[in-house]
DNA sequence: CATGGCGTGTAGTATATAGTACACAGTACA
DNA sequence: TGTACTGTGTACTATATACTACACGCCATG
């Protein structure tokens, strides 16, 4: 079975309660500015995710990486849309590439290009 | 200034209707199954592009380059989403690591991956 | 001169997205 | 024992998405 993004937030924001008062379901609904039943639908995933920035506020508070939070949701950030629609060809040869091969081996570009070696 | 996608379709159709009467507005319509005078509205940008499915079988009746016309649209093609999904974190990594590198850069990467060398 | 194909204008629709507002019952604790 | 906080149920809403349906006037041509 695949971790749905609300039993996933649930799931994160509980450990995170356990050990701080804060971080129960209305004060973190507090903080990202949406109401707290909304919260509650979407932990049981009763509802869709939230929109892209509602999940980033929510990553942000859960201490949580928001490109997995997205991706959850399945959603794609827009920074990196944005990157892929300004040379879509590129990016689309690159990505098709890329989807077959290894961890390690994509890992391993990225750092070969981060290093300059280009 | 931005090419839209109304603009390049209209252009692009304009085109190959020069040389062939089988792309006028209604028959392309037609044959992508849409109504003409949504077509209409489209190329003169009087309407937000349409779904994937519907640019990507226009995509195909123009004979142009599907992920072209999806970025043109401001979409990233569902196959790329897929890939970026399934591994996030990997992703979101390499492609802001390629947002900056230069066109020859990653065309190098692509074929070296293609050719084997990890 | 009417018939067929052309592009376009107006109006309307179904479904999805992204939430709000508020009442309610249970629990803790002072 | 009351009050403060917890999570949840019900109902509603505004905006966006992705189109359809159909009528209109223009032009070519047979």
């Amino acid at each position: 079975m695949k971790t749905t993004f609300g039993c996933f937030v649930r799931e994160r924001r509980e450990t995170l309660l356990r050990e701080n008062a804060d971080y129960s379901l209305r004060k973190v609904a507090g903080r990202i500015q949406v109401e707290p039943s909304y919260v509650s639908k979407i932990e049981r995933d009763q509802v869709a995710p939230p929109s892209e920035e509602t999940i980033i506020r929510l990553a942000k508070d859960l201490k949580e990486d928001s490109d997995v939070l997205l991706a959850l949701a399945g959603k794609v950030s827009s920074d990196l849309r944005g990157a892929i629609l300004k040379r879509p060809r590129l990016f689309a040869e690159l990505i098709r590439q890329m989807k077959n091969a290894p961890d390690r081996a994509v890992l391993r570009m990225v750092r070969e290009v981060r290093d300059g070696k280009w």
